[in-house]
RNA sequence: GGCGCCGUGCCCAAGUGGUUAAGGGAGGGGCCUGCAAAGCCCCCAUUCGUCGGUUCGAAUCCGACCGGCGCCUCCA
């Protein structure tokens, strides 16, 4: 079998076929920095991690190209709504500079956090402004764009097939249908490639053009990026399924509009993380962060193996209890592969734990061949990772191969158990060490009572003492 | 108004024409334990929103209806 991956073009699942297996052109769309990326943004960074992962894991090599988005996006279309890069600066006096600077940094320490890889290159708009221009102009020459009210526009109905992406009937969209018309507009659909008309005060972030002074539009930084760093023609794009109708759609109206070729040849959405009240929106203010989570008490991988419990392009449903049922599940795992290196008699003293190819002639590749299916069935995650338990519960698999098994599932899946140490004697305090020796004696004399009563003691202090055949062993609580 | 998606056990969720409807969590029972915890074993949807239809056969295809949601504004 062969990777499959459903293409919004078209909405069907295809067969792969990169331009250059050795260097599969992969653009996310990254994210807009004013503001934290909530867990639902987040659940998209997962899934293009995921895609990556599996695409290095059947062999391609991959260029992975991710924007940060630092220019102010107005809160609505039309050059009306207010920026809202200036509007946070407003509201927390600090530059919109620092602003973008913060929640740049916030949101690497939260994709690392959730073991997502670093993409190869992270282009920032702002630092990409004479590209843009560039693009813009070269729009401009093949007669795309027009100028109205101190805006350049891009003429939609220069481009034919505008809107084959989304399967957009223009005829039949609404305009003005939830936003007010931008009576500067030829066609409803056009959209703007440079401000020069800033409505409203302290706008921060202005740069010379041949146009005047001013700043892009919308979804400019992300055609002049993506092919500034991966040429003319990518492989893949990916986004939330809400960039198809708009942020996509213009993308492949500049792109192609400029280079005559096709811009992308597959592109994949990945669906929303949604609330009882619907999708999670960066706009409405009451959303969760990763701190937030982590402020719960679970762990960022917690959310990490949440998320890959569902399929990308189906709507995932969070509550508490579900990821509480992911916690449990991977802490489970986490403490399954540790008796699988105590069986294995892997310690931190021998060290390592089996990291490189699975030997052909282990009975893990058995599990591993059906792993790698469930991903070059359109990732499906959910089973893949049903193929983690299938070898965990398997107790004729020697604990070396269901060792090597799970950890070359680990390269996709991200969850964090390459990192897991074998489980060894806690270095625990004297205080703790002398209660120990005291319940084992009260335990000899059968005073029970007052063993379980030192046992609640040392848990206060922060240790879980477990008896076992070979004597109690104490652990830090809540590992 | 237009376009589109979804509805599977207590919860999350896979499956999209054909053996017993993945997997996890929770719950119940058992083994083990002084008791716990962990671990292990067993149980947990004759049924896939409802009603029709197509088919030898449907959770999977078609239609209607009910319910939920997304997009047409920035948004993952």
């Amino acid at each position: 079998m062969s990777l499959k991956l459903h293409n919004t073009l078209g909405r069907e699942t295809q067969d792969f076929e990169p331009r250059d297996a050795t260097a599969v052109r992969l653009y996310s769309c990254g994210p807009t920095v004013y503001n934290y990326a909530h867990i639902g943004n987040l659940r998209a960074y997962v899934f293009v991690d995921v895609l990556r992962r599996t695409l290095e894991y059947l062999g391609f090599g991959v260029r992975h190209v991710m924007n940060i988005t630092d220019v102010g996006h107005l809160s609505d279309d039309g050059d009306h709504g207010e920026d809202k890069l200036v509007k946070r600066s407003r509201e927390s006096g600090s530059s919109v500079w620092d602003i973008a600077e913060f929640y740049t940094e916030a949101f690497f320490r939260h994709a690392g956090q959730l073991n997502i890889l670093l993409p190869h290159e992270t282009p920032r708009a702002t630092a990409h402004i004479p590209q843009i221009i560039e693009l813009i102009q070269r729009l401009e020459e093949k007669g795309y764009t027009y100028t109205a009210g101190g805006n350049v526009y891009y003429d939609i109905s220069r481009f034919p097939t505008y809107g084959q992406l989304a399967g957009l009937d223009l005829s039949t969209l609404k305009a003005g249908a939830r936003v007010d018309v931008d009576t500067n507009k030829r066609n409803p659909g056009d959209f703007v490639l440079w401000f020069t008309k800033s409505k409203f005060e302290n706008q921060a972030m202005v740069w010379d053009s041949p146009w005047g002074r001013g700043y892009p539009g919308w979804h400019i930084e992300c055609s002049a990026m993506s092919m500034t760093y991966l040429g003319e023609q990518l492989d893949i794009h990916c986004g939330g399924v809400d960039h198809i109708p708009v942020h996509h759609t213009n993308e492949i109206a500049q792109a192609e509009g400029v280079t005559g070729k096709q811009y992308v040849k597959y592109w994949l959405h990945n669906e929303f993380l949604v609330l009882d009240k619907g999708k999670m929106s960066k706009s409405d203010g009451g959303f969760l962060t990763l701190d937030t989570l982590i402020e719960k008490g679970y762990d960022p991988l917690d959310y990490r193996y949440f998320c890959l419990l569902a399929h990308y392009r189906s709507e995932l449903r969070f509550s508490f209890e579900a990821l509480d049922a992911a916690r449990s599940a991977r802490r489970k795992v986490v403490s399954q592969v540790q008796a699988l290196m105590a069986s294995a008699g892997v310690t931190s003293d021998t060290g390592h734990v089996p990291t490189g190819p699975v030997p052909d002639s282990s009975p893990a590749n058995e599990y591993l061949s059906v792993f790698r299916a469930d991903l070059e069935d359109d990732l499906n995650t959910s089973r893949a990772v049903s193929r983690v338990w299938a070898v965990l519960k398997d107790d004729s698999l020697p604990a070396e191969d269901a060792l090597s098994g799970v950890l070359d599932m680990e390269r996709v899946l991200g969850l964090g158990l390459s990192a897991i140490r074998p489980e060894e004697e806690t270095e625990v305090p004297e205080a703790v060490r002398a209660l120990l020796e005291e319940r084992q004696q009260a335990r000899s004399a059968r005073d029970f009572a007052r063993a379980d009563r030192i046992r609640d003691e040392v848990l206060e202090m922060g240790y879980t003492i477990v008896d076992s055949a070979t004597g109690p062993h104490v652990k830090r609580r809540d590992s």
